[in-house]
DNA sequence: TGTGCCTGATTGTCGGACAATCAGGCAGGA
DNA sequence: TCCTGCCTGATTGTCCGACAATCAGGCACA
């Protein structure tokens, strides 16, 4: 999420060649979000600045920036004067999650064809690692990654770093929501199921029945989320 | 962009009321989005945080966190251990913010008949604003503002807050490569019939020909942008 | 031409400080 | 009982000063 490059105006034999440099600041950030999506806090969760340097041996000043990242990216959320919390998804935050990373995969979709066979591949390759991971033992944490991955892939067929970056953001906020959710392993080899019955519509140049496919895929998704959240899911939210 | 409302829980009969909880930090960053879109720093140019800090006043902390959000939003960029500098739009940046805006207004477009009646009329107000402008006295950056509040009501009616977030992103990267470039104005009025015909479209219902024809409008607004920065514009990029 | 070193400028991180703000409790009055 | 006002502790928002790490550029030297 960091991706610290500088290559050279002049394009040198070393392209490949790249070192990271991490800081601090992302270091935290990083151990917040992992402790994040593996449920170690839960949504709610104040998190203070002053615990956290103790805790994590810097100043607050390190933690305060980390935690700006974090309400960047919709993980927590500041409340004015008051401090920053874990990030509580409602039914109506479900929903536009749901709405949104519905127009980035379908568009990503639609675009198969046009896309690059790398970003096609991409998505094969997804597949076979989600099935790799449903059918052993894993955590759910990394049974919601893989899963993900796939979507990931298809909001990538778009093939634009923008898109590709709000995509990674929602999942990131799906991910939040789904920690410590363990019911998803029931379903896990239906879902492998059901992804490949989408790549192979797409491999027969379906395109638009694929989209229709996934757009069901996904409203489906996004109600049994509400369901898992205890929330009240479904249809019926109230109007305006 | 900040928006502090907290309702009690309870639903009360003020319900209407809020207040402007504005930081320094915002204060700060706002100011620098200013300069910015007015073009008074150009890109490239870096945003040194002690030069700052005493030209606004404040301290170096308060303007590292403004800097910080100012590169969430890629207005700005940083390279480790060498400071912020205002984005530089290369070609493949303008291109990917065309490709992510596409996808945006399109998908904004075709939910033209389910979006809100509020949402309509957005877009119906934006196009009059946009003429009034037009055939007034105004600067390049009012024009280009009201130019983008056209766009950002069509993608406003997929009337999800996380995909206009990320339009509004757009249209700020936008407006950072239009400052100071005083073309547009020559093609103002044109720009307006051309936005008056998509409207025409949507109004009869006839959505997925006022699709293709903002697709056709974007892409023109692709090439035209290029053309502006004096980039090696259209379509012979490298491909990979 | 290329390498090694020095130096100044700037960032990244730290620690401490203090006013402003907020939540909660407690007392007093209608 | 319910409401209001006040006090207090906890936490944030902002400021200041400090210092090592890093980088760009220049200069000497082979």
């Amino acid at each position: 999420m960091v991706g610290v490059t500088r290559p050279s105006s002049e394009s040198s034999p070393f392209a490949t060649l790249s070192l990271e440099h991490s800081s601090t600041v992302d270091r935290v950030a990083d151990e917040l979000r992992r402790a994040l999506f593996d449920g170690e806090v839960g949504p709610g969760t104040p998190l203070r600045e002053i615990a956290l340097a103790e805790a994590m041996g810097v100043s607050r000043s390190t933690i305060r920036e980390a935690l700006g990242a974090l309400v960047s990216e919709g993980l927590a959320t500041r409340e004015p004067n008051r401090g920053v919390f874990v990030t509580e998804l409602d039914p109506e935050a479900v929903h536009d999650v749901g709405r949104a990373r519905s127009v980035l995969e379908v568009a990503g979709v639609r675009r198969w064809a046009e896309a690059s066979e790398e970003a096609r591949d991409a998505v094969r390759q997804a597949l076979a690692d989600f099935h790799t991971v449903a059918t052993s033992e894993s955590t759910p944490s990394e049974l919601t990654a893989a899963h993900l991955a796939i979507h990931r892939s298809l909001a990538a067929l778009t093939e634009s770093p923008r898109l590709l970056a709000l995509a990674d953001a929602l999942y990131a906020e799906i991910r939040l929501g789904l920690a410590k959710v363990d019911r998803i392993r029931r379903n896990a080899l239906d879902q492998v199921a059901s992804h490949r019955t989408l790549l192979t519509l797409l491999e027969r140049g379906e395109v638009e029945t694929a989209a229709r496919e996934l757009e069901h895929h996904l409203s489906h998704a996004e109600s049994s989320m509400m369901e898992a959240l205890h929330l009240p899911g479904g249809e019926g939210r109230s109007p305006g």
